[in-house]
DNA sequence: GGGGGTGTTCAATTTTTTTTGAACATCATC
DNA sequence: GATGATGTTCAAAAAAAATTGAACACCCCC
């Protein structure tokens, strides 16, 4: 690691801003953390250094990971022809965010739409026209919108994909 | 309030929805359910009837209405020649999540550009050139990233608004 | 096959967030 | 200006989420 140089006060911001960022992700401030110090690190580092650097617990250090791995955020490499497993950022962003859209986003859009057709098929247990109606028009309206955000996704993926 | 008609199940399946949806936002499950309801009812309703509804208390329904009203995503309503405030869902879920665009995502977007803005001034602190090239580099980095949200961001809204 | 260094798992703990409930505010009506 | 029916506030309680730490698994090397 490097502690020779004044890189400190960057490192420490840089760590600050990926904590707030994955925040608005809604994931745990150590994820963000272990991102921020794998970003802001020239050389891959193991986990052990990421305990020491943030003075986090080892489960912290290993779930965090983990979860940035599934992400596809961070990656296991080799280092220093050394046999030890080696972590680091995927220096583009998308990756991130991709992840989160795939793992998180894309779930519950699908489990959402799986509920919106469920609810069409009770829309004929109603009897007063005029109140099947109603919910008709507001059944279909999330229908479009649920479409329309399935539709936007990709597009989304693509432009921010540098 | 309707309960003659057999509409239970459906509505109950709305707030569901509404439930799972705004957790997706991170927000507290009460202010999905209220918004549920709302959304699933034909005519406005007054707090307590949301407190009846769903068994929550006066102070979760009264925080999660002012979160809702602060989105745009519920407004108070007069109805029945009556004094009293009644509250009704825009169905227009743009407003709920352009709300949650201008009220969360936006601050969070600018308190990180402005750290971003700090970390370009500190990099002149680092001595080894090489050092400052790899840290300019991974700035430059986000500093576009954050120039590309902040473009996609009135995209996204305007076509999220049907 | 034992030891050192590394990562994983998961029950217990801590921290954070959400919800509650009781005291208070508002206001139309009598 | 008292009453009743509504909404708000906020400290305390409950619930949910993140973190810890200790036991365990893995794997290279001697």
């Amino acid at each position: 690691m490097n502690t020779k140089e004044g890189t400190a006060a960057i490192d420490e911001r840089l760590i600050s801003f990926f904590r707030d960022g994955v925040r608005l992700l809604g994931m745990p401030k150590s994820v963000g953390e272990i991102f921020g110090v794998l970003y802001a690190s020239p050389e891959p580092l193991m986990m052990l250094d990421l305990v020491d650097r943030l003075s986090i617990s080892k489960g912290s250090a290993s779930q965090g990971l983990k979860m940035l791995r599934t992400l596809g955020a961070v990656r296991e490499v080799n280092y220093d022809n050394d046999r030890k497993t080696y972590f680091e950022a995927d220096v583009e962003l998308k990756k991130l965010v991709g992840g989160f859209i795939r793992e998180e986003i894309r779930p519950h859009l699908q489990s959402g739409q799986k509920k919106l057709k469920e609810l069409e098929c009770e829309l004929s247990t109603i009897n007063d026209p005029e109140l099947r109606e109603f919910y008709d028009e507001r059944i279909q309206r999330l229908d479009r919108w649920s479409g329309k955000a399935n539709l936007v996704l990709p597009l989304l993926q693509k432009f921010l994909g540098e």
